[in-house]
RNA sequence: GGUGGCGUGGCCGAGAGGCGAGGCAGCGGCCUGCAAAGCCGUAUACACGGGUUCGAAUCCCGUCGCCACCUCCA
């Protein structure tokens, strides 16, 4: 077995080799927090997820390290521009709530826990440390303005733009910060000078005196904190090749790490065909999707896609999700109560279709592994039908191991609803009555009082199946 | 201007030289008292024009259209 992943950087697939036999390094750009989290970033988190789950069911021994930048311009601004407004929260609250914010979508949608998740504020020394070996080998330079700031030289060092293919004379000029302690219009800044105004707490001593990170060092300086100089595999959204993971891997391979040995680039998810932003203000937020959508299904929607697709999020999308959903739910709901009891209950093993297996070692394709997946679900409702048991088994065993890794089995307990247990014994007394007259009245074929029964309980919200053993009733959209 | 990507049936979405992935929706059938669920069947699909080839959605050349990045971005 070997995976392949295609790497950004050498535009290619290429064979996953890991540093340390049995062992991944995996680095992932979390998130900036500086304001409420959108689909775009689970959809990130989701794809490493997905990728880290498979590693691990491959026998990797997975260390995920995903940032959290917590001290950035924009988290500046946006608390400032809300403490004009009147609010009294400071910055670092603001990242602090906003990161909250994060973690709660994160759980929401099963996407596990990384190994770590270190803060950008957390590893200032080690920015340091890294600023001054790319001073003293030539690198970098603060800036001849007295200003504070500290720039990365990009014409000292020639791979620079090697990530994303440009050569520097075609580049615009970066605007992180006045140019004119720049040499080069595209040097950026590792090092922020303390600027009038800004806030006590946003200013770290440094040898180049008070001030705070740029972006993009905190990134080299976590993963070699937690990862080593060299490491396996990057990972982030598209929109982070340039400049950010092209800067990254200028200033830890300017100072000699080796870095990132594979890039794994995540595609955008759209809104209507075009791209989520605050000027357009069609940026749909988890928190407000989950009110109205079970989040098993906005994983369906947002991980079903290849991962360096761009995904088209349309008003359709959560409904087709959801019934995807449904089709897999239903078999494994149905297949678990017919086995239930029966010496078949032994035959399920958790198995991973060799198919699946191949399509998600050939760069995870997920779209492939779902084919499998929803195949074997029709064979299991074929076997149903046919009251072959041992099939049912099979297949069951089958799906439930492809949903597991997928992190979107059913009947996992991470989708159960907290629900309240007398509400609950309510429900099911009500309904079992109105079920029991309802057959009475199929019994003495007096079909319009039993439709009508089964009108009330669908315009309630519930669905009725009859069963060989029975009338089946389950909540719609649960 | 530079860099990268995309265009597949009503919709979503794989595939990358030769059996039409899969899902959603539709249609026909089986099952059902009727439904629901499930199963079976059902589509002259690959932006356009050339070319290479016994054979092209797939390779080559050209054209058109769309998107992303080029220092806020997941």
């Amino acid at each position: 077995m070997t995976i392949r992943l295609y790497d950004t950087k050498a535009q290619a697939l290429r064979d996953f080799v890991p540093l340390v036999d049995g062992a991944v390094g995996l680095y992932v750009c979390g998130p900036t927090v500086q304001s409420s989290p959108h689909i775009g970033h689970v959809r990130s988190a989701l794809v490493y997820d997905i990728m880290r789950r498979w590693f691990d069911h491959r026998g990797l021994t997975v260390t995920m390290v995903r940032n959290v930048t917590d001290i950035d311009d924009k988290v500046l601004a946006n608390a400032a521009e809300a403490q004009q407004a009147g609010s009294r929260e400071q910055w670092w609250a603001l990242a602090y709530r906003v990161e909250l914010e994060f973690a709660a979508a994160y759980r929401a949608l099963g996407i596990l826990p990384p190994s770590y998740e270190p803060r950008a504020t957390a590893s200032i020394p080690q920015m340091h440390a890294l600023i001054e070996r790319l001073i003293s080998a030539g690198h970098a330079y603060p800036a001849a303005d007295g200003s504070g700031d500290v720039y990365f030289d990009v014409r000292s060092y020639a791979p620079y733009g090697a990530l994303s293919r440009q050569s520097i004379d075609d580049m615009q000029d970066a605007a992180d910060a006045d140019p004119r302690g720049k040499r080069d219009p595209r040097d950026f800044a590792l090092w922020k000078g303390r600027k009038e105004g800004e806030p006590e707490s946003a200013t770290w001593d440094s040898p180049w005196g008070p001030g705070r990170p740029g972006w993009h060092i905190e990134c080299s300086a976590m993963s070699s904190r937690y990862l080593g100089p060299e490491f396996d595999i990057h990972g982030g959204g598209v929109d982070l090749r340039f400049p950010h993971h092209e800067n990254e891997l200028a200033q830890s391979t300017a100072a000699g790490d080796g870095f990132a040995r594979y890039w794994v680039h995540n595609g955008a998810v759209n809104i209507n065909g075009q791209k989520m932003s605050k000027s357009l203000g069609n940026s749909v937020f988890v928190g407000e999707l989950l009110a109205s959508v079970s989040p098993l299904v906005l994983r369906y929607a947002l991980g079903q896609a290849h991962y360096r697709s761009t995904i088209d999020y349309t008003d359709r999308s959560l409904a087709e999700a959801e019934a995807a959903v449904e089709r897999i739910e239903g078999f494994l709901v149905r297949s678990g109560r017919r086995l239930e009891g029966t010496r078949f209950r032994s035959a399920e093993e958790l198995v991973i279709p060799e198919e699946f297996a191949e399509a998600m070692d050939d760069d995870l394709s997920v779209p492939q592994a779902l084919a499998v997946l929803h195949d074997t679900v029709r064979e299991g409702n074929t076997a149903l039908d046919a009251e072959d048991l041992h099939g049912v088994a099979v297949a069951r065993g089958r799906v439930r191991a492809m949903t597991r890794v997928l992190g979107i089995d059913p009947l996992a307990p991470e989708w159960r609803h907290p629900q309240d247990v007398e509400l609950q014994g309510a429900l099911e007394a009500l309904i079992t009555r109105m079920l029991d007259d309802r057959q009475a009245a199929r019994a003495a074929k007096d079909f319009a009082v039993a439709d009508r029964i089964r009108d009330e309980l669908v315009a309630a919200g519930i669905t009725i199946e009859d069963t060989p053993t029975g009338a089946q009733w389950s909540i719609n959209g649960d």
